[in-house]
DNA sequence: TTGACTTTAGAACAGGTGTTCCAGAACAAT
DNA sequence: ATTGTTCTGGAACACCTGTTCTAAAGTCAA
């Protein structure tokens, strides 16, 4: 077999090369390609004993099939088929062409000019809020709104880069007539005003790292009171997601030295919207 | 170690287990827990000593976090973070054309869901930083920020929904150790302060229809004082327009009832930096 | 300090990995 | 039929896998 070596990169090359391919191939690779086309999964991730018995052959067919498209054994190959999951898992398919255009433009431009700061926290807000859309369960917005629903007054705690966030839920809830309050240490007073916080209230909390401690004692101290406790945080491990009984977790991949708060902003409106919702009905 | 057995089955209990957990653990696991949640696609396709290696411990060290929260060995760990791989490249979860939604929310209100909210805030979102990145001269930012960086005092004034973007412009300029001052009006007290403000320092002023009065007072005052003063407001016709120096006009296009703050934000947030990049030069 | 205990590093191990190799089967052409 | 070529099965191999084990280092209370 001549076999020219393509050794395509990603998983698109690859289905090209193995259509064209594919007429030339004996029996059994084209069984083999026939299945990996079919399981590209099971090509990701088993191991090429597994697959060799999912498609009935040997293993030792299994790196001839490699090496007919060029690869030097199995497991180049198979790195094309991980490749294609890692990259499906993280992008939506009506998102990426603005990827694209994102990366092109990332590109063309020159990094340090002040324009393109602009175009740069533009880009990066864009990544945020895809990962949002990501990382946020689709239940959890729910179940956050229904415990809201329910409870008599609303308590937002929020400090530092996280008090923006805090401050806009408090005022939206109350532009929607509900009791919520804004828990700010204005004069110092924070654990005095949470300490009134019940049962029957609920606790709206913000806090990224390194959460500021107060901050994280007091959403502590409410659940321990059982208080519903609705936490913003970025981390399943930050110390607020112990303490809440929903958390939504923003993580951030940014490269920036610092935190974006676009993806909480836009989170915190879709919550006061939702909530919104849940009451008039 | 106690670490009762809860051996979680998908990624979700995974990290619920893990925050539980967390708080127990020796620094080691710990860090190696940090990096889990970070790298989900490495821990689903590495190996243990290429994870090793990523974390800087023994390979030993992997397999006793993963006993640690109940797995027999490492390898059972990991087909947790495989089924999540192989789980999200198929399932694209909801969002399948942003702009789909866009047009079904404008046209129909077709209420869908409490996660169809966050969906089309998400969608909304992008579709406002891409505004933002249009509307925005290039010029503009590097003129506010040769403006600030002039100024002996920096004041910051925004009530009501702008009053986050308000808040977190002052919050970070003096993080990067500028004199900043937030104009809020605790105790009543806001034009008292305002008029302290000189033709050396500068003011940053963000209000979006319908303009708090208080605030377009104290901007216009400010201007004919020859106070430099910098606007970010929703188009050329607001009365900030005339009363600054350089305006940022953020139009809206979405069909919400109220305005999304994901582009002030962000507009904010990228001012900023651009002063510190200004400055440090 | 001492002593009990936990945490960590690193070597050692058994089993499984991907790969190679070669003999024989299948096939096509002469 | 026979030859030349391609294809397939299966054993053999070197290596790397995840795991276990032990001893050293670290931690903390008394």
């Amino acid at each position: 077999m001549a076999a020219s070596a393509p050794r395509s990169g990603n998983y698109e090359q690859l289905k090209g090369e193995l259509s064209r391919l594919y007429p030339g191939m004996s029996p059994q690779l084209q069984r083999i390609a026939t299945f990996a086309l079919e399981h590209p999964q099971d090509m990701a991730l088993d191991t090429v004993a597994t697959l060799a018995r999912g498609v009935g052959v040997q293993p030792s067919a299994m790196v001839r099939f490699a090496q007919a498209l060029g690869y030097d054994g199995f497991s180049e190959l198979q790195r094309v088929f991980r490749g294609r999951l890692v990259e499906r898992s993280n992008t939506y398919p009506g998102l990426r062409n603005y990827r694209e255009r994102i990366e092109a433009f990332r590109a063309g431009q020159q990094r340090s000019g002040p324009g393109g700061v602009l175009a740069q926290f533009v880009a990066d807000g864009i990544a945020s809020l895809e990962q949002l859309h990501e990382q946020v369960a689709p239940g959890d917005l729910a179940a956050a709104a229904k415990e809201l629903s329910n409870s008599k007054s609303i308590y937002v705690l929020g400090h530092r880069r996280s008090f923006p966030v805090a401050y806009y839920i408090a005022y939206a809830l109350n532009q929607l007539e509900l009791e919520a309050h804004l828990l700010d240490s204005v004069g110092g007073m924070l654990k005095e005003p949470a300490r009134q916080i019940g049962p029957k209230d609920a606790l709206i909390v913000i806090s990224f790292k390194n959460y500021t401690p107060e901050v994280v004692e007091v959403a502590q101290a409410c659940h321990a009171r059982k208080v519903p406790v609705i936490a913003i945080t970025d981390n399943a491990l930050s110390p607020l997601a112990r303490a809440a009984r929903v958390c939504f977790q923003i993580e951030e991949k940014t490269s920036k030295p610092f935190r974006m708060l676009v993806a909480p902003m836009c989170l915190a409106q879709a919550l006061v919207v939702a909530l919104g919702e849940q009451i008039s009905k």
